[in-house]
DNA sequence: TGCAATTATATTGCGCACAATCTATTTTTG
DNA sequence: CAAAAATAGATTGTGCGCAATATAATTGCA
C-alpha cells in the first residue's frame, strides 16, 4: 500500500466522519426536535410547552420546591427557568413565593388550577407512546442510553 | 381485588407516568442539550453553533444545495434556516444566490473560507466521541433507535 | 392567454437554552 | 464583628425552532 493511498484512506475517513448521515449527535438532536413536536397538539390544548409539561412534572411531585432544585432535576438554569416560571404563574398554574428562612430562594407552589391541570395530562404519556410506534423494550434501551450518555457529558 | 383496589392501582399507574424519572422523552431531551453543551466549546472555536456546524456539513457535502433540499436534508424549515444561513453568509463561510432558472429559489455555496473551515472541523467527531465515553456499539444502536423514533413520529 | 393554485423563501413573533453579568442575601473567616 | 467569599436567583443578549403569515415567482388549466 502506498504512502498516497494511505493518505486517501485517511482522507476519506475524515471526510466520511463529518458527513450528516454518520452523526449521532444529529440523530439525537432531529429525535427530539420531532418528539417536541408531537408533545406540540397535545400540550396545546393544556396551554403548556414542552418545557413547560416538564417543569409541572417536577411540580406536580414536588410542590415547594426552589428554583434551584427544580434546575437540578431539569438540568436547566435560571436564565432559561426563570421566565418560564413567570409564565407558569401568569396561566394561574403555581406561585412564586420567596423563602421565610432565606430570602435568596425562590420556591415554587402548585396552585389547585395547577392540580387540575395534573388530570388533564395523565392522557399525554400514552398519547405520546402510541405515536412512537416503539416496542416499550426498545424505548427502555433508548432511555437507558441517553441517560448513561448525559452522565458521561457532566462529568 | 377491590374495586377501590384497582381505582388506587390505576391512579398510581397515572402518578407514575407523569414522573420525570420515567419519561423516555425527557431522557432524550436532556441528553440532546447535553450534547449541544459539550459541543459549544469546540465549535466556538470555529465560530460555529450546533445547528451551524450541521449545516455546515451539508453544504460541503452539496454545495450549490438549495432551502428547500436543506431543510429536508436537516429536518428544519425556513423560519430557521433563513437567518441561520444569514449568519453563516455574514461570517464569510457561504454564499446565497438566486437560482437563474427559478427566481424563487435559492442556492448556498461554499466558499473558500468555508472549505477551508472542513479541515478545522475534522478533529470535532473524534473529540466528541471520546466526551461521550459511550461504546461505538451502543452509539450506533442509539442512533438507530431515534431514527426509527423520527421516522414512527413523522409518518 | 390569463388567472387561480402552487411553490420557494422571507418575515414576524414567541418561547426556550445558555453564556455572561448583576443584585441581594447569607455564610465564612480573619 | 466586619469584610470577603459563596450562593440563589434575576437580567440581558444571542441564536435557534417553529407556527403563522406574507411575498414573489412559477405552473397548470380553462
Amino acid at each position: 500500500m502506498s504512502l498516497s493511498t494511505i493518505a486517501c484512506d485517511q482522507n476519506e475517513a475524515e471526510t466520511a466522519k463529518l458527513l450528516l448521515k454518520n452523526q449521532v449527535c444529529f440523530s439525537l438532536y432531529s429525535a427530539s426536535n420531532a418528539l417536541i413536536r408531537s408533545y406540540r397538539p397535545l400540550l396545546s390544548a393544556l396551554d403548556l410547552t414542552y418545557p413547560q409539561y416538564l417543569t409541572m412534572m417536577v411540580i406536580w411531585e414536588k410542590s415547594g420546591i426552589n428554583v434551584k432544585d427544580l434546575g437540578n432535576d431539569l438540568h436547566l438554569d435560571s436564565g432559561t427557568l426563570t421566565p418560564l416560571l413567570k409564565r407558569l404563574e401568569a396561566k394561574g398554574f403555581i406561585t412564586r413565593e420567596r423563602s421565610e428562612q432565606d430570602e435568596r430562594v425562590r420556591l415554587v407552589f402548585l396552585t389547585t388550577q395547577g392540580q387540575q391541570l395534573k388530570s388533564q395530562a395523565e392522557s399525554v404519556p400514552e398519547a405520546i407512546f402510541c405515536k412512537s410506534q416503539l416496542e416499550m423494550a426498545e424505548l427502555q434501551q433508548l432511555k437507558a442510553s441517553c441517560e448513561r450518555l448525559l452522565a458521561n457529558l457532566q462529568k
